[in-house]
DNA sequence: ATAGAAAATTGATCTATGTCACGTAAAACC
DNA sequence: GGTTTTACGTGACATAGATCAATTTTCTAT
């Protein structure tokens, strides 16, 4: 499956990047005096370590500063599912800390992330002291199992097709490069044909022939990693469409 | 769709039923002292009633005493999913309470129900009096989280067969009649074959096809709503083997 | 640079499930 | 109680997607 993955950098937490939404850690835990209390830890992990495994205890949160994470749930025969994919800005691992349970899934770096850690005491020390962060982080719980409804949704009622072209629009703003003055836009995928697989719940031969039929359509252009989408109201048009 | 609900009894709420665990949301605001506070009214509902819609603004929040209630969720195409069943002595309507946003589903009525309701701002006054109550709501929404998740694996990874199977072994539980010497159950359905299809993401004639097949294997006989499983474990057998 | 391994593509099937159509049974309604 | 819906079952058929096998391409590592 993996290396279980090591922390190879252990730094203090100046300042966080992100911004203050709920969707980033030091959103949540951003609090004027608390944070300073906060403990932090920097690490990195490259491409194939797993942050934590499904069933381990969690030992607390994390937050995604720079690359790209997997939440993959898999079942007693081996199969298995990416339940959500962890962009740069967003926490992960706080639902088992807020459940109190163990990891339901296994956390893999998808692309050499850096990310800070927050120990579970920790947290719990800081929730305990400011009710409005904790109030963010339930916030942030109920948003997420929405997303995750919206998920199944999509992925009951819809083509491959159409879930590969809405994983595409929802890695444009994150990764695409340049938009030129009509609204082409070119996408470095940070994902490989089998993770994108894995993400909309399909095999890789699919995704192939899924790419070459976009293809045919000139909704989109596959070359390697690099996607290059003439039109992303075309796409987007595309993703809509009845039936 | 059907039609909008409106309450049938209002009557206040006495002792709660169910159990104290975090399931239920009367298990949920229970905490002594502050149990008094709380307003709640009594309601009954008729199958086919919806108790709120999507896009609706988020009352407050209820508890199912009886019945059985379905979340489903709706895209743009009309294309539906059921994505929680409800059973007595759960909550619902508590994620959009949590989240600050309007319902993301539909709460349909699918047998007669009684639930008691919690109007928002008297759960908000609760919330804010009773840190260990918020913390209780946080780890409910955190498990409906971790369920979900598996319910999409399930979806995704399973046909059709293991997916009824794991419904009626669900159901089993709480709708399970007569078990005799041996380990056969005898549930009553409080579905109807459409309703089965929508829960587990497929169509009715699929059911049909489903149930006769699971006829042919002994594992489950289908008289109208009345299901015949002559032995639990060969159910459960037949829903772990692999692939 | 070269060899070996892993990933991606492609073609040829196979199959589960969706769709459509029709008949029957059950339930709702007057 | 009879009529009109609505649900259910079943057959025939269509098809998206899985699976299997064979190449080819791309990475990785020496």
């Amino acid at each position: 499956m993996g290396i279980e993955g090591k922390p190879i950098t252990v730094t203090k937490c100046g300042t966080c990047g992100g911004g203050k939404d709920d969707s980033s850690l030091c959103g949540l835990a951003r609090s004027g005096l608390e944070s300073d209390r906060l403990q932090r830890t920097h690490r990195s992990y490259d491409i194939g370590q797993n942050i934590y495994l499904e069933g381990d205890n969690c030992e607390g949160v994390y937050c995604l500063k720079a690359g790209l994470i997997a939440i993959r749930k898999t079942d007693v025969n081996g199969n298995s599912a990416v339940v959500r994919l962890v962009q740069p800005g967003e926490a992960f691992g706080h639902r088992s800390f807020l459940a109190n349970e163990r990891h339901a899934g296994t956390a893999e770096v998808l692309v050499k992330s850096k990310l800070c850690f927050i120990p579970r005491a920790s947290l719990e020390h800081l929730l305990s002291q400011s009710p409005d962060v904790a109030i963010r982080f339930t916030r942030r719980v109920a948003r997420d199992l929405r997303e995750i409804e919206e998920l199944y949704l999509l992925t009951t009622t819809q083509p491959v097709r159409k879930r590969l072209a809405h994983l595409l629009l929802s890695l444009k703003t994150r990764y695409s490069s340049n938009e030129s003055e009509d609204d082409e836009v070119v996408i470095e995928l940070p994902l490989s044909r089998q993770e994108l697989a894995a993400a909309i719940g399909t095999r890789p031969e699919t995704i192939a022939r899924t790419i070459k039929k976009l293809e045919e359509d000139q909704l989109a252009f596959f070359k390697g990693r690099q996607v290059t989408i003439p039109s992303l109201d075309l796409l987007q048009e595309d993703f809509e469409a009845e039936a």
